[in-house]
DNA sequence: TACTAAGCGAGACGGTACGTCACGTCTTTTA
DNA sequence: TAAAAGACGTGACGTACCGTCTCGCTTAGTA
């Protein structure tokens, strides 16, 4: 008595994109909580059974929204290299805070990280497919700042990522501040110091 | 027809204990969303009112269990100081990684960083009670240990601080990592690079 | 783990009334599987876990609700003794046609009959608390005719009961002619060439 | 665009078999509600489709798996005539209860008498496929018995099959007691004793 | 010492959303 | 082109909690 899983050749490819949607509008409208499997089935005019074919919770199916937002659900992540570090960098963080300052990404976002507490496997998606990726992309970022001579080569490159990413991520989540490129500018100045050849 | 206010002198303290101590406990042994208010009260074999009377809210509760836990409820946060700041700090997030070690606390936390998403009067509390006091208490800290010429005169302590402790709670928030004392001996010796006058 | 039954003294009248109220209206008006329960409880401006609370099914709803109609629910059913048995019998069988020209009596028992059929506890209740009294309540009648000379002795008055009542049943439920006091009458007056001394 | 009915030459006689005896094995096997159009899709081994394509509904469907058992599906019903009415009656009395006592056929039946109630299309086949047949031919032996003196020439004729065949369906529907031969045998002789010219 | 008003445990109530099931329609693939 | 397979929009199912309410029953503080 197996539930036999669906078939995805035969899945309706306009009721995808129109739950995704949904979720994504709804997300950006209503608190949380309020953004239920019926809600969303009902904005995207599908029946409730077409979500709960496809997905496991409505945890998944933000994840995939959120996904559509974020590069285009490309895991790829790559950064600029113009030679600067600092200025590379200062780039790729004023591109974070302005994601941040989307709606409909930033309340996916904080909603994810909400869901994230308490379903490992969704824990695990998000490593994978949103934070590993940008890690990665500045981890090799480094190494080249590295072998040019602008990062100190005896640093712990994971360690010196989160003392960049860390502070903004949990003023943003945390709200413990406002959300600008000067303060990223700021963390970023401060983060270069401890990093630089000394 | 104002609801009348209950009167805190008549509150029964046991009743109060019994709920706190319920809500912690179910949250060390289920997953948030199951931490019901109806599971709360069943626990602590009290009426759900009772509940509804003293508190406007699920996370409300936990917020109290939580300060509870939290350093005994006071806001109060001294930060030793030997002298030597590299090594004060060290004993402070040596507790911090501690205090995350401790299912109840770790969970209630993780509870109130979720609820906080969509509750601003919780994030209210949470900055007030929680956080500003120990941010403070580093910050403190901190000037003393510019006073004395281990940190940088220059530097923007508020963004120091978020160097400093940013780190560890996004490798605890998003588990992006082990939460152990090496971690954050690692976090610190670097982030002392980026504070030390140069 | 047991359910724990609710407490009947705690339960609320206005609710029962309009719980019943609302079934046999919507009897009256829909077809039988167009009566939810979600609709009664709609109808009655209820939540649905009151009548789940109180009923284990819709079929037990109906039944109280058919039963507030029949004879006030009272299980006491008497007969007229007149000495005529003929009359009194004719009295007794125009009263159930008039009965049945109740849409809301007539869909309520014709919906029972159906439920009927996959419920035993169902037809327990039904053969125990409307079609025994009734049928009781004419072998008793039928004994004193036969005390009076009027029916033959040597008969079983069990049989003699389904002789009288079956043929109405019978062209009710399968709709195979009208019920008229008529076709009562013709009934009624073959039965009793049965009955009748001989 | 009218749907366009579907061509009877081109019909799956194999399917068409499959979908009855899957119908009369699940009545048999499950309660009534639980036969849903879906359990005998998939029992019959058949897509949903092929059953909306030749039937209106599941009351459909069984209608035609009831005819199947019942009589080969012939409309026709010829009653014996050994000159003796009584005996010809009990033979066919007999072969009712007899019918009764086959759980599939007794299934079918009910669960068509409780559709009956809320279709008046199955409801007018049901009495001229079912009902009539049996009630024509049992008239026609009446009429031949009337020529023959053995009943009483001012009878009606309609209320005299009533008369006989009532009690047994409505024992029977409502489960007022055992469907025996001999219940039938006492229904029979009292009923003999209204009919016979007196 | 009795009275009275509040908090209390209990739990029924009107609701909303859950996740599942079957409906009847539809679309795609196979024979 | 009928048939199998099964996804789809729909809507009811029966359950779990929500936050409010109403019961009796303690349990203080007032008379």
């Amino acid at each position: 008595m197996t539930p036999r899983a669906p078939d995805p050749a035969r899945r309706n490819e306009r009721s995808r994109q129109a739950i995704l949607s949904a979720a994504l509008d709804l997300i950006g409208e209503l608190t949380y909580p309020k953004v239920t499997i019926e809600a969303i089935a009902s904005r995207a005019g599908v029946g409730k059974q077409t979500i709960y074919r496809w997905w496991p919770s409505k945890a998944a199916v933000v994840f995939d929204a959120f996904m559509m937002l974020n590069k285009g659900g490309s895991s790829e992540v790559v950064l600029p290299d113009t030679g600067d570090f600092a200025a590379d960098m200062r780039v790729v963080l004023h591109a974070t805070v302005a994601e941040f300052a989307d709606p409909r990404y930033a309340s996916a976002y904080r909603a994810l990280n909400t869901d994230v507490q308490d379903d490992p496997a969704l824990a695990e998606q998000m490593l994978a497919r949103v934070l590993r990726p940008t890690l990665e992309a500045v981890k090799e970022r480094l190494r080249a700042a590295q072998r040019a001579g602008q990062i100190d080569t005896g640093i712990d490159l994971d360690v010196a990522i989160e003392l960049i990413y860390a502070p903004l991520y949990h003023r943003w989540l945390l709200r413990t501040g406002p959300m600008t490129t000067a303060y990223a500018d700021q963390v970023l100045d401060l983060a270069l110091r401890a990093l630089r050849p000394q």
